[in-house]
DNA sequence: CCGGTGTGGTAGC
DNA sequence: CATCGCTACCACACCGG
């Protein structure tokens, strides 16, 4: 350490002088976060000055930092302003240039060092060491590279040639890597890390990588590539999924770790999409409804609305027989449909098969097979069964058609209910006159124009209301129609109750258990029938009981005209799930997915133009005793359902913002990545992206040429937004660098890259000009002084002192062209009047329920609990709650007395700071733990509590919550690190 | 009473 | 070897002001 004095103080001065405003700045807001960095060491440097004197000199401040430089945590923190910037521009270029960037890099970094007064002895621990990272490493590549050219190593990204590496680093590597590396070294990341702290080199032999299992696991599914081009060939035509299928060997040449296609590959997401017949169902259907809704508003633009009049509607229901059968039957003329069974699944007619059937023909359906049912199952019942392969496309183009024609009825109206499938009312196409003839030429003129344009039949049912137009096709299947025009209660009374819309599984068993209890055979609706509403209502509650009661007598207002009321017919939300092949080993796993499902979710926004300004997690969790790998291969077996929603301040369509905002959910809800089966996103209070831009205008115009810098309360206080703000984290960054290049990269450099490409780029006028005076003050007193001359000279200002009732949250948003805007937000402490989300979805039940959950049962017993039923358990956990709550230990006092102040939520202003920092660090400041995360108060509270309790001893609850606190620290370790 | 969140059910093949 | 168990919307229970 340099003693205090002039010269250093100088040189000092002399190194801000070089640096540009914003450098400047950053590098003071890098002082800050560092300030904030969960390392004790670190935590002590701030907040113990008066211990250490030697802190008041700014030179040993920054030294104290660079002491730091070994320790991951700190190469892994948030970037560092000049340090960081510097490096990233070197790692974008091109491998060649590497050397020199690398000697740049060196050079570079000793002027600092001088600059700063620091010891510039190079450290030669890894000199005559060449090394290569292959695949994903913990730290990271970029860790990696800076280490070893910082102490003396060269670093290669590439393998140009045989034995230009000296070392090999990975976790893991696939059999083929681990035959092509066979006369490397091979070592382990932490070899790297502890020379380094040992300041020898070690020998490479103890951590040499030997056989991982990872890549034996996945042996089963190698050589696709090689076996799937020829098989394919003597199948069926396939050329309409062709596409598919052609990705095969791209797959597992792109694969770094395996060669499965299960969650953890890139490509997952699209080979699932790709091949999923309900997410092909599901999208149809909403992108039908959408095209309708907009053909609608066209046409009632030109010219306008003509309400159907008709006292009596007439409503058809046209459906394809068994679609997906009969369209993949279709390029099977060898096949005799009428009396062949025939169904269409995934992967052929394996006795094995734990395919689900999509459809069915009316042959099959005499055999007892279903719809949905696994092949396994229905090869069982039906020996002969013949499995056709999906397609598609073809059911695009017969669903085109149907529409075509239909339309071109011109119907007084439609609406799209499935595919295959859609309601029409015809009311004014048919006169008074002979009605029963006329509807009956409608049905067979339609019936026989589908045929001939599809070559696939459909079947058509008619009535006076929906209720009855969809019983009337049940009844006119397969390949007939049927038109109900009288004796309804009749014709509903022995219909099974299951065939009304809306009644599936659970109401038919609610019915039975609480209304029929002595019922042996299907109910009917002849029975419901007999019922009283009241009595419905009374089990079913209001709208269901009622629903149930009007079906059973035949009444539905239900309406199809989108015209009528084109609110009711847009789309309020937009999810995406996937419960089929969700395996993952760690948390950084499933961090990466769940940007990637953002993604998807963001590419539909913007299609739609519209920003979302909520978004909801659900994920499924293997249920307790459920087999880790469920009958279904790759299936998500017996789970237990979870869901948890955040508001965003700014609506967003930014896959980061969405992505990142799922993160913490996940960490929210508290899932062992092992146990993870299915994993949602869904948005929803979904704006224009217009009206988005203009609720952001309150804060500060995207181009603002100045200062971002609010008052809350000032602007708008008659709007919730700044209460929403503040409980929001976005951070968002441009995707500027090559996708591919990111998505090597664990998740946090892939940040604090893009965030310093951003700034590269932005123009400087978008960039705060203000340094939070809060961060200014922490500073040690003589480097305040420093900077308040630089400063001044420069002509920037320093933020008030904020006062003491009130929050300072950042919000940083950037925008797609690489523009960005860094908004202050200083608002009260506690919200104002009305505040309608005042405590983030989390303040009390749903986050503590799901900590407690945890807590108790580790105590209670969570197998024993799991087996209870639910209704005593709830009430065995919440009998819990109330015991946590009247207890109070001294923890609760010592927060509460404390100056603690409650961070309710990671979903707030120092998730923001969490979610630059390493990602490990990130990890941990999810964690909660009294009501903090982060890791500096946690050290202080537990700091306090040994120092109170050191003589009486502590309390045990506070042992066991504090237990709790290090066992979930202990999880995410053990998934995140080497 | 309002409005919030979380959960569960349903439909299409 | 398999397999691709989606998705939008509604209704309800429960909570808190």
């Amino acid at each position: 350490m340099s003693q205090d004095g002039g010269p250093s103080e100088s040189s000092f001065r002399d190194y801000m002088s070089t640096l540009e405003d914003d450098e400047l700045i950053e590098l003071i807001t890098s002082w800050s976060q560092k300030r904030k960095a969960s390392s004790p060491k670190a935590a002590d440097i701030n907040t113990n000055d008066a211990d250490q004197p030697s802190h008041s000199s700014s030179l040993s401040f920054q030294l104290a930092q660079e002491d730091n430089e070994e320790s991951v945590d700190d190469l892994g923190g948030d970037d560092k302003g000049p340090i960081f910037g510097d490096y990233a521009s070197y790692f974008a270029t091109k491998a060649q240039n590497q050397q020199i960037e690398d000697e740049k890099f060196l050079e570079w970094n000793k002027k600092r060092q001088q600059v700063q007064g620091q010891d510039t002895k190079v450290s030669s621990i890894f000199t005559g060491c060449v090394v290569h990272v292959n695949g994903y490493t913990r730290p990271s590549i970029a860790t990696i590279h800076k280490l070893i050219i910082l102490n003396g190593g060269k670093f290669i990204h590439h393998l140009s040639s045989k034995g230009a590496a000296t070392h090999i680093i990975a976790e893991r590597l696939t059999p083929r890597k681990q035959a092509e590396f066979k006369n490397y070294k091979v070592v382990r990341p932490q070899w790297v890390l502890d020379s380094i702290e040992r300041g020898s080199l070690q020998r490479w032999s103890d951590y040499s990588l030997i056989e991982v299992d990872y890549g034996q696991q996945r042996l089963q599914f190698r050589n696709e590539d090689q076996t799937n081009p020829h098989a394919k060939q003597d199948d069926e035509d396939e050329s309409e999924i062709g596409p598919s299928t052609e990705p095969m060997s791209e797959i597992v040449d792109t694969t770094d770790g395996t060669t499965t296609i299960d969650s953890k590959h890139p490509d997952f997401l699209k080979q699932f999409f790709a091949k999923s017949r309900l997410h092909h169902l599901s999208t149809w259907k909403a992108d039908l409804r959408l095209e309708f809704l907009n053909m609608v508003i066209e046409q009632s633009k030109s010219q306008g609305h003509m309400p159907t009049g008709a006292s009596h509607r007439i409503i058809v229901h046209v459906d394809f027989d068994c679609f997906f059968a009969t369209v993949s039957a279709l390029k099977r003329p060898d096949i005799d449909f009428q009396n062949q069974p025939v169904c269409v699944s995934h992967g052929g007619t394996k006795p094995g098969s734990t395919a689900d059937i999509a459809s069915c023909n009316y042959v099959c359906r005499k055999y007892g097979v279903k719809n949905g049912m696994w092949v396994r199952q229905a090869k069982k019942l039906c020996p002969d069964l013949i499995c056709l392969d999906y397609d598609f496309l073809g059911y695009e183009t017969a669903s085109k058609k149907l529409y075509e024609i239909l339309l071109g009825l011109k119907p007084d109206c439609i609406l799209p209910v499935s595919i295959d499938e859609a309601l029409l009312e015809i009311s004014s196409l048919i006169d008074d006159e002979n009605t029963v003839e006329q509807v009956q030429g409608f049905c067979e003129s339609l019936r026989r124009e589908i045929y001939e344009q599809t070559r696939c039949t459909v079947s058509v049912g008619v009535s006076h209301n929906v209720l009855l137009a969809k019983l009337s096709l049940r009844k006119a299947k397969p390949n007939g129609y049927f038109y109900l025009h009288e004796n309804f209660e009749e014709f509903l009374h022995n219909i099974p109750v299951s065939s009304l819309p809306g009644v599936g599984g659970a109401i038919v068993n609610k019915l039975i258990s609480q209304v029929f209890p002595h019922s042996s055979s299907e109910i009917t609706i002849g029975e419901i029938q007999g019922l009283e509403r009241a009595n419905l209502e009374k089990v079913f509650g209001v709208k269901t009981g009622t629903k149930l009661f009007e079906y059973a007598h035949g009444i539905d207002h239900t309406s199809i005209d989108i015209n009528s009321n084109p609110e009711a017919f847009t789309r309020k939300s937009i999810s995406i799930d996937i419960n089929w092949g969700i395996r993952f080993d760690s948390i950084a796993q499933i961090d990466e997915f769940l940007f990637r499902v953002s993604e998807e979710i963001c590419n539909k926004l913007q299609l739609m133009k519209m920003c979302t300004s909520q978004v909801t997690l659900k994920i499924l969790k293997r249920s307790k005793g459920a087999p880790i790998e469920p009958p279904k291969f790759l299936g998500c077996g017996q789970c237990d359902s979870f869901s948890k929603s955040s508001r965003l301040g700014i609506p967003s369509d930014d896959y980061r913002t969405i992505g990142m905002e799922a993160r913490i959910l996940f960490r929210n809800i508290g899932c062992d990545p092992l146990e993870l089966r299915g994993v949602s996103i869904q948005v929803t209070k979904l704006i224009e992206k217009g009206k988005e831009v203009q609720m952001r205008l309150p804060f500060a115009r995207l181009d603002a040429p100045k200062t971002a810098r609010l008052e809350g309360k000032e602007q708008h206080s008659d709007t919730p937004m700044e209460d929403k703000s503040m409980e929001t984290t976005q951070l968002e960054i441009p995707s500027e660098l090559d996708s591919s290049v990111l998505r090597e990269l664990p998740s946090s450099i892939e940040k604090r890259i893009d965030a310093q490409r951003q700034r590269d780029k932005a123009p400087i006028v978008d960039l705060p000009r203000d340094i939070d005076a809060q961060v200014f003050e922490q500073l040690p007193p003589s480097i305040q002084e420093e900077l308040r001359s630089e400063l001044r000279r420069r002509n920037i200002t320093i933020g008030e002192r904020t006062p003491k009732r009130k929050r300072v949250y950042y919000q940083q948003v950037f925008t797609r062209t690489g523009a960005s805007e860094v908004i202050r937000i200083i608002s009260p402490r506690k919200s104002p009047s009305k505040s309608p989300l005042k405590k983030s979805p989390t303040k009390k039940s749903p986050v503590k329920d799901v900590k407690r959950r945890e807590t108790k049962v580790a105590k209670v017993d969570e197998d024993v609990l799991n087996e209870l039923p639910p209704s005593l358990r709830k009430e065995i956990l919440e009998e819990w709650d109330e015991y946590e709550r009247t207890n109070m230990t001294e923890f609760d006092r010592l927060r509460e007395r404390g100056k603690l102040p409650e961070t309710k939520f990671h979903n707030s202003a120092n998730s923001i700071e969490s979610l630059v920092m390493d990602d490990f660090e990130c990890k941990i400041n999810l964690i909660m733990f009294q009501k903090t995360s982060q890791p500096s108060k946690i050290i202080k509270l537990v700091d306090r509590w040994m120092k109170k309790t050191v003589e009486k001893g502590p309390h045990h609850r506070d042992l066991e919550l504090f237990q709790t606190y290090l066992s979930k620290l202990n999880i995410i370790a053990i998934h995140c690190m080497p």
